[in-house]
DNA sequence: GTCTATACTTCGATAGAC
DNA sequence: GTCTATCGAAGTATAGAC
């Protein structure tokens, strides 16, 4: 009966990691402290250690789940047998830009952390699954043309997909100063780019 | 005469200052501390404060000297009048990439910062210059196929080159480890790069 | 489970001896 | 110009009251 004073276990802990992944994805592991998490979470200092033991473990929890987060932007995005070479390339673009646009900031922290401390995806299994999926889509993309498929390197091309979905997206701050965007402006700007981002693979492999 | 035995006034600032450069550019502002960067140059921490008062200014020289650099890298590529299409594309990719190659570390850091201190770059009068450089490539190209250039968009362009040469250096430890390359072997992987990306874009506006 | 108070550590910065 | 020693601020973590 009545409101309940004193909220929950499960409530509190939810809230400071809300609070730690939104702070952590954004400045790093070393440019948030543990007061600013339990600020922004609306607790106390201590109780981020009684829940999570250490800054360290914390982060450990949100890298598990941006990784988590990560991977599921790209798999199950392989398309219908009777896709064209356009549509096929068109799916996978969209749908991977259409999930990005939600946590913008993900790429960087992925990139950032990995680069302080590069075994960090050796300990996640799920980047296997998004090399796979992403390697598939290319070999069923260069199938579509066999003759263009001998020319052209596997690896570079996958890093050329990504190069055009992900920079942008990396650049994003930098991007909506230069050319005074907002958040809004800058997910139009985004939309646009996906049937730009197509026809460049579609006119290079075909 | 002989060897002197104190290390002279330019001599130790230069040898922090390199020590700086190195730290700042690899883990940023947040990761890198003044205890760190006296041990690397091989001096004593409080002589760190005496050539550069506080590590704030010591950071922004290194800021200032890494923008210095990275706009290095896109000047004086506009290339002869009398190229083709693909001379110039080739000529532009080619020089940028050599250079990058020279500095691996410095477009993660120039976006890591910008994220952290979106007015860093407002401060800096080289950014401008970089900006109606490519600018500038881009109408280049896009004059040499009129008919395209209505349907294409100038600042996707723009930003789709610059995907291709820097998202893989960004990524660099990333596809190092995946693909288990040394430093030797990534530079072969972005020189082999140069011709995969002029194909790109020439097709692209062909 | 939550808070206050505090111990412990690290870091940036400076005073003062040489 | 360089070093030792140290101070004060900030951050992580914990002990103990409620």
């Amino acid at each position: 009966m009545g409101v309940k004073q004193t909220v929950s276990n499960a409530q509190t802990e939810a809230k400071i990691k809300s609070a730690a992944k939104k702070l952590f994805t954004k400045k790093g592991f070393k440019g948030t402290t543990v007061r600013a998490v339990a600020e922004d979470a609306g607790v106390n200092v201590a109780l981020v250690n009684y829940y999570f033991q250490s800054k360290e473990k914390l982060f450990d929890v949100i890298v598990a789940e941006n990784f988590k987060d990560y991977i599921e932007v790209v798999q199950g995005l392989l398309g219908s047998e009777s896709m064209s070479l356009e549509e096929r390339v068109s799916n996978y673009v969209g749908q991977v830009i259409d999930q990005m646009k939600r946590s913008p900031q993900l790429p960087m922290f992925i990139l950032r952390e990995m680069q302080q401390n590069p075994n960090l995806l050796r300990q996640n299994e799920g980047f296997a699954e998004n090399r796979s999926s992403m390697s598939l889509l290319v070999d069923q993309l260069l199938d579509m043309n066999p003759s263009r498929k001998k020319e052209i390197d596997k690896l570079q091309l996958q890093i050329s997909i990504s190069s055009l979905i992900i920079f942008p997206m990396l650049s994003r701050t930098m991007t909506m100063t230069m050319h005074g965007l907002d958040a809004k402006g800058f997910d139009a700007f985004m939309d646009k780019r996906k049937q730009v981002i197509t026809d460049m693979i579609v006119r290079y492999i075909q």
